[in-house]
DNA sequence: CCTACCGATCGGTAGG
DNA sequence: CCTACCGATCGGTAGG
């Protein structure tokens, strides 16, 4: 590893802006959990904001990869859909804090992150309106459906429902996780497709 | 009105934590919009974590006001359930600084949330839980349906929506609104009902 | 409701 | 990667 230090500092940001927000996490806090001075990390990211565009660019780039991934390994086979959602949910609730970097990123610079997402978001999401759009003229997907604003709810459950975790399903119980991942997916299936095809698995 | 200063501190307060979080807004800069000097806000507030606090009161005061009103209503007539969702986005909507200040306060404070809001929103989850249940019981409403983990994803769609929409349409397009409304009432709609006994509708 | 002021902390720099 | 330090701003107080 050619920088460890850097990356380390990538890492505590991340989970720091993520838990208490950019506003709300110091320099110094940042510089402690590395085990550095401040002004050392101020060697490798040269401002605050600096570090923020960092760490929001590391993640947008994970996503650009692991993304295609995800969604080409869900085209194969006949329970896609299940496996597409159940996936994005799995990426997001590996680490929670994707989901809440993600949120607060959206309430505090819409402008910026809109922009960022929108690049390398919009090919993938026109894809997917795409194929709803062709299901909808072989009449396998509900002609109801409107397709672009479908995948922006489909998208609030899923990243809403692991970054307010805490607050929702706050039971301590194990099976949340599990119950979230199978009711998000069936609330996806039912308003999308004309026949419930897999009814019974949930009876 | 008796002491208008006071809410005129909190409605400033409140327009921006929503808008920049708590710790992005300054005593001094609420101050500002309010037209007062920051010891004068003290003498009304006597700490910042004071006025957070009462803007949240206010918040939730304001719901545990409105919500009743809202179900009861929605209860009359045979479309309560599109008139139940139409009018909890409505009444985000018609602020969407309620929807922003909520999600800010998830994240930075899950568990202060979690006490407050489980408080007075606990049993309206419990009634609408118990309605589904009752439905199934009847076959009106979907067998696979996980009651309590299907409303809170519904609250999720309506409130995020709002939250995020600069994000998600900021195509300009006046009917993003009206489109949300829509697909958010036709998602919960067709993933809750047996029968899409008003599909005819959307086409 | 104000002026004046407090110690603490902020992001960032100088200089090595 | 460090010590030492900067001006600006923070939440809050004294005192009227």
């Amino acid at each position: 590893m050619e920088d460890s230090v850097a990356i380390q500092i990538l890492d505590a940001a991340n989970r720091l802006f993520a838990e208490r927000g950019y506003d709300g996490t110091s320099l110094q806090v940042i510089a402690e959990a590395v085990g550095i001075r401040k002004p050392s990390l101020l060697y490798h990211y040269t401002s605050k904001a600096v570090l923020r565009d960092a760490v929001l660019a590391r993640l947008m780039d994970h996503w650009a990869e692991v993304l295609p991934q995800i969604l080409s390994a869900a085209t194969t086979g006949e329970n896609r859909f299940e496996a597409l959602v159940a996936e994005v949910i799995a990426f997001f609730d590996a680490d929670p804090s994707r989901a809440r970097l993600l949120y607060r990123e959206i309430l505090d610079r819409p402008n910026e992150l809109s922009l960022r997402l929108g690049g390398f978001l919009a090919p993938w999401i026109a894809l997917l309106a795409d194929y709803i759009r062709r299901g909808q003229g072989t009449g396998l997907i509900r002609a109801g459906v409107d397709p672009e604003v479908y995948i922006s709810n489909v998208i609030q459950m899923v990243i809403g429902g692991v970054a307010t975790a805490h607050v929702f399903y706050a039971m301590g119980d194990d099976s949340a996780v599990e119950r979230q991942v199978l009711e998000v997916t069936r609330i996806a299936r039912t308003a999308l497709f004309v026949n419930d095809y897999l009814e019974g698995n949930h009876g």
